[in-house]
RNA sequence: GGAGAGAUGGCUGAGUGGUUUAAGGCGAUAGUCUUGAAAACUAUUAUAGAGGAAACUCUAUCGGGGGUUCAAAUCCCUCUCUCUCCGCCA
């Protein structure tokens, strides 16, 4: 969410800002009277407020002494109050409005971004690792485990529908490894682990941005207000939710394994086979609550360790960042890192790294505390490190042998208890 | 699922309709004293909004929402959450 305040101040910027994110049809003018009308019904009802306190403490005083007061004065005050709730209900209104606009709005991107308005304009930032050379026509990852009997596709259908995977045998042993690497590598960093519910109430959803703009995209429990989180970032980023944290505290660092659940309206044929784009998919997600001057610096360091770990696993893999036209709804910058994949000879999305500044911490209410006891909104940030189905998908197709079995990445042996995998 | 008890500031805890401008305590911050520290003493110690150049003033907020009343932390309804007991259960 924008601070009204400051879109005031700087229409002409918001407005820009709007425009390179591909909203063009904000009407920023009745927005601002909203806002005044506002601030005009606020008037109105504190100066009725002052009258009607007064009188009312005539009353108490009078009947205190044992006096007679008027039945005049006291219809009088009655007046007064019907007013005043009218007006508070007008009041109500308006505030909805400014607030259901806000909560509309995207973020606006930071000065570095790219402006372009799809991913076309994304900047290739490096490209690290070269992909392999293939004596062999390379297949694709679920080819490659369908035939191992790792992945099958057919019972998960069977059992749930479409964009859904069963893991099988070895399958299972090395999803299990690349969390467990996953978790150890960044708790080596300063990330502190922890596991939340996949089930959250609408207020953390409206907190991180999901709602109320997504509403098709998440999956919804009928009966309950709750939703299944399309990312851990979701329950992690609400720990803090109207929170004060003191400046000795950050940058908080917070790392978290979670399953994922997005429902991909609206991506029919896209990737429709495979790991790559499920219902239900493994994520490992890190959040850093950080103060405000160090959020630039703090993103930059964050694709250092999402990257590190492709690096560790030895895939190939590049930095994008992201046009204004292709960035997320309440981020203010993103990095994407996309791995190589052999199969498909492409580079695609396994995290995405993002700088929300203050976006989510105005949603969400969370402050930092300065020892000068100043206090403002903090910044967040968050990364994937990283999707694990994809990873998973990524091994496949980068390890695989021309015999169709495929070598498990070194770093990853001593939780698999195994080097490669044959087909049986 | 059944029965009961609760929710008050950073924490603790009083407050059963009107000097509450939310007592007292703890903690925190600053100052006085001290060579330094502790103790003691003094002061400050919520959030949001409106107005103002500013000092500051005003309004609202006692889990959320609604109601009764001239007046609500206090009475009534309702929702959420927490705790205790019973039942069921991986």
């Amino acid at each position: 969410m924008l601070d009204i305040k400051v879109i005031r101040k700087n229409v002409d910027v918001v407005k820009q800002a709007m425009i390179n994110r591909n909203k063009r049809k904000v009407d920023f003018d009745q927005l601002l009277k909203w806002d005044d009308e506002r601030k005009f019904i606020i008037n109105e009802i504190e100066k009725l407020r002052i009258r009607r306190n007064k009188e009312s403490e005539k009353v108490g005083r009078l009947k205190m002494e044992g006096k007679e007061y008027s039945s005049d004065l006291l219809s009088a005050i009655n007046e007064m109050r019907n007013t005043i709730q009218k007006q508070e209900k007008q009041l109500l209104i308006t505030e909805n409005k400014i607030r259901n606009f806000l909560l509309n709005l995207p973020n606006i991107p930071d000065e570095s971004v790219p402006i372009g308005k799809d991913e076309k304009s994304n900047k290739i930032i490096r490209f690290v690792g070269n992909p392999r050379k293939f004596s062999f026509k390379p297949n694709h990852h679920f080819e490659i485990g369908e035939r191992l009997g790792i992945l099958d596709f057919t019972i998960a259908s069977k059992i749930s529908g479409s964009r859904f995977v069963v893991l099988k045998n070895e399958g299972c042993a090395l999803e299990r490894a690349i969390i467990s690497f996953f978790l150890d590598v960044h708790k080596g960093r300063g990330y502190k682990e922890i596991m939340t519910p996949y089930l959250v109430n609408r207020t953390s959803m409206v907190g991180t941005g999901q709602l109320p703009k997504f509403e098709e995209e998440v999956f919804k429990c009928a009966n309950d207000d709750l939703y299944l989180i399309s990312t851990a970032e979701i329950p992690i980023t609400n720990i803090y939710r109207d929170s004060i944290l003191d400046e000795s505290l950050l940058p908080q660092k917070i790392v978290s394994f979670s399953a994922c659940f997005r429902r991909e309206a609206g991506s029919y044929g896209r990737d429709a086979k495979g790991l790559i784009r499920n219902h239900q998919f493994n994520k490992i997600e890190l959040v850093k609550f950080v103060a405000p001057k160090t959020s630039d610096e703090e993103l930059e360091v964050l694709i250092l360790e999402v990257g590190s770990v492709l690096e560790l696993l030895e895939l190939p893999y590049r930095v994008v960042l992201l046009s204004t036209g292709d960035m997320g709804f309440s981020s203010a910058k993103t990095y994407d890192l996309e791995v190589w994949f052999s199969g498909v000879s492409m580079y695609k999305e396994i995290s995405s790294c993002s700088n929300f500044k203050d976006f989510q911490a105005r949603r969400m209410n969370i402050k930092v505390k300065y020892k000068d006891k100043r206090k403002e909104l903090l910044h967040t940030l968050n990364g994937s490190g990283l999707a694990v189905g994809r990873t998973f998908a990524a091994i496949l197709e980068n390890y695989q042998q021309e015999d169709g079995s495929v070598v498990i990445p070194k770093v990853l042996r001593k939780y698999t208890g195994f080097d490669i995998i044959k087909s049986c």
